[in-house]
RNA sequence: GCCCUGGUGGUGUAGGGGCUAUCAUGCGGGCCUGUCGAGCCCGCGACUCGGGUUCAAAUCCCGGCCAGGGCGCCA
C-alpha cells in the first residue's frame, strides 16, 4: 500500500521552490494539507516544515494512472513528490509543481482529531491531547521556532560575553531551601526531590573560580497553581557571575533580552508574521523602579498594596496598566526575598534583589548574593531554615567565595513576550501542569 | 485549594422537560479543468459519568470527573 523511501531524496523545502526554478525537476516531501478535486484538475497542497507548495495535477498533462492515484490520496498522508516546477501567476506564490511521480510514504487515519487547516479552532485541551497534529499548524510551530531562536541567541550572547555553560543536578537531596513545594521521588532506598532551581549549585560554582556561568535547564515546582502563566516543569535560563553586583547582572540581563529580541525579529520574520506580532526592540537601559515607588504607583491605581508585601496579581496588573514594555523593580524588602539575597548595606531592610517585568508579567528575578559565610548562616536562621542541612553549600563560602550576583529568566515566560501568546502552555511542546502528565 | 462558567457528532457550536436535536467544518458518495476558506447535490455522525425528581431528563436537582476564566499558592 505505501512506498519506502528507497533512493528518493528531498531536493528542496517548499519555501525554496521559487519561480526561477521554472522547468527544473525537483523532489519535495511533506504532508497533504488540503486537496481540491475539481474533476479535470486536482490541486494538492503539500505542507512541510517551512510552508505550503501546490501540486497541480491537470488530467490532460499527466498520465491517467497518476491522475487516478492522486485522486485517491487522503489528508495528512505523507508524500514524496517528484515533479516539474512551473511558474504560474494563478498558483499561490506564483509557482506550482506538475507531478511526474509520487511515493505514498504513509497514510493518515481519518477523521483527524483536530483540523490542521485551522478552519475550525480547537480548544487547548484537545490540541494538547493530539499535540503532534497541533504542531503541524504553522501558527503553532512558529512559537517553537521563535523559542528555539531565542535560546540560540541567548547562548551566543552569553558565550560572547565569557560565560561557561554548566549542568547541575536535577535530582537533589534537600527539601530545605524553603519556599516552593518540591516533587518527591524515590532515589534507591532514599527520598529525593526534583530540583526547583540551580541556585545553590551555580553559587557553588562561583567558589570554583569559573567566574561566569549559565545553565539552561528544566526546573520543577510542585505548586498546585492553575493559571495561564505557571507550569510545573519549565525551562530556566540561569546565570551567575563573580566579582559582580546586582547592577552588573541587570545590565547583562537587559542587553541579553534586547539582543534576543532583535535577533528573533531579524531571523523569524515569517513566524512573527504568522503570529501577527510586531516585535519592538526595547531600548536599554530598561527603566528601574524602586519597590517603594511601585507601592505608590499600585495604590494610585486604586489597588491596595501594603509596603512589605509581594505583588499580588492585581498589583502586577496595575503596573501593567502603567508601564509599557520591559522594566526592573528594584529595592525589594529583604524580608520577602530568599536568604541568599544580599541586604542593602545602608538600609538592611531593603535588598539588592530585582525583578524584570514585561508589562504585568514577571519574567526574571535576581540579586546580588550574600557571599559572607556568617551573614548567610544568620540569614538562614532568620528565615527559619536549619544551616546544618546546608553544610555542603555553606562550605563553599568558607574557602574564598567571591562577591557575586545572578538571575534566572523563565524561558517560557520570555517566549510569551516574544510571541504574544496568552497561555504559557502554548510555549511548551508537552506542558506539565496541575492535571496534565501526558502526552 | 477557592470562586464563577461550562461539558451536545472527529472538531467547533446552537438549543434547553415530550417534537426527525441546529449550524459550520469534517468524513463517505456524485458532478465539475485554475482551486487558493473552491462550489453544487446526496448521505454519515453527538447530548460527560453516577444517582435523584418526573408519566417523561440532553434539559431540573445532588455528587464525581474534566475543561475554560479569575484568584490564591509560587526563593
Amino acid at each position: 500500500m505505501t512506498d519506502l523511501l528507497t533512493n528518493c531524496k528531498r531536493t528542496q523545502y517548499s519555501k525554496e521552490i521559487t519561480p526561477d526554478l521554472n522547468g527544473k525537476e525537483i523532489t519535495i516531501m511533506g504532508w497533504i494539507h488540503e486537496m481540491r478535486d475539481l474533476g479535470g484538475i486536482i490541486f494538492v497542497l503539500l505542507r512541510d516544515r517551512d510552508g505550503l507548495i501546490q501540486i497541480t495535477a491537470p488530467s490532460k498533462k499527466i498520465s491517467p494512472e497518476l491522475f487516478a492515484d492522486i485522486r485517491k490520496l487522503k489528508k495528512e498522508s505523507v508524500l514524496a513528490v517528484k515533479g516539474m516546477v512551473q511558474e504560474s501567476p494563478k498558483a499561490p506564490g506564483g509557482v506550482e509543481i506538475i507531478p511526474l511521480e509520487f511515493k505514498l510514504l504513509n497514510e493518515s487515519k481519518l477523521p483527524l482529531p483536530l483540523d490542521t487547516t485551522e478552519k475550525v479552532r480547537a480548544e487547548i485541551d484537545t490540541r494538547l491531547d493530539s499535540r503532534f497534529l497541533d504542531l503541524r499548524k504553522h501558527s503553532v510551530s512558529a512559537i517553537f521556532k521563535i523559542k528555539s531562536r531565542m535560546l540560540h541567541s541567548v547562548r551566543v550572547f552569553l558565550e560572547k560575553n565569557g560565560f561557561i555553560e554548566i549542568n547541575t543536578p536535577k535530582l537533589v537531596a534537600s527539601a530545605t531551601e524553603g519556599g516552593t513545594e518540591l516533587f518527591p521521588i524515590t532515589y534507591f532506598e532514599r527520598e529525593a526531590f526534583l530540583g526547583q532551581s540551580p541556585q545553590l549549585y551555580k553559587q557553588m560554582m562561583m567558589a570554583s573560580g569559573f567566574d561566569q556561568v549559565y545553565e539552561i535547564a528544566p526546573i520543577f515546582r510542585a505548586e498546585e497553581h492553575d493559571t495561564m502563566r505557571h507550569l510545573n516543569e519549565a525551562i530556566s535560563i540561569d546565570l551567575e557571575a563573580s566579582f559582580c553586583d546586582h547592577e552588573d547582572v541587570m545590565e547583562i540581563l537587559e542587553n541579553l533580552v534586547s539582543t534576543a529580541i532583535s535577533d528573533v525579529s531579524e531571523h523569524c520574520k515569517d513566524e512573527l508574521k504568522t503570529l501577527n506580532v510586531d516585535l519592538k526592540i526595547p531600548k536599554t537601559p530598561f527603566e528601574r523602579i524602586d519597590y517603594d515607588d511601585v507601592v505608590d504607583m499600585v495604590n494610585s491605581q486604586g489597588v491596595l498594596l501594603t509596603h512589605g508585601e509581594d505583588l499580588s496579581r492585581a498589583a502586577e496588573k496595575a503596573m501593567g496598566q502603567l508601564m509599557e514594555g520591559y522594566y526592573f523593580i528594584t529595592g525589594w524588602p529583604t524580608d520577602i526575598k530568599p536568604f541568599y539575597v544580599m541586604p542593602n548595606k545602608d538600609d538592611p531592610k531593603k535588598s539588592c534583589a530585582f525583578d524584570l517585568m514585561y508589562k504585568d508579567l514577571e519574567i526574571s528575578s535576581g540579586a546580588m548574593r550574600v557571599h559572607q559565610h556568617d551573614l548567610l548562616v544568620e540569614r538562614m536562621k532568620k528565615k527559619g531554615l536549619n544551616p546544618d542541612s546546608f553544610n555542603r553549600y555553606l562550605a563553599a563560602f568558607e574557602y574564598g567565595m567571591p562577591p557575586h550576583a545572578g538571575w534566572g529568566l523563565g524561558a517560557e515566560r520570555f517566549t510569551m513576550c516574544l510571541t504574544g501568546v496568552k497561555n504559557i502552555r502554548e510555549t511548551v511542546l508537552f506542558p506539565r501542569d496541575r492535571r496534565r502528565l501526558t502526552p
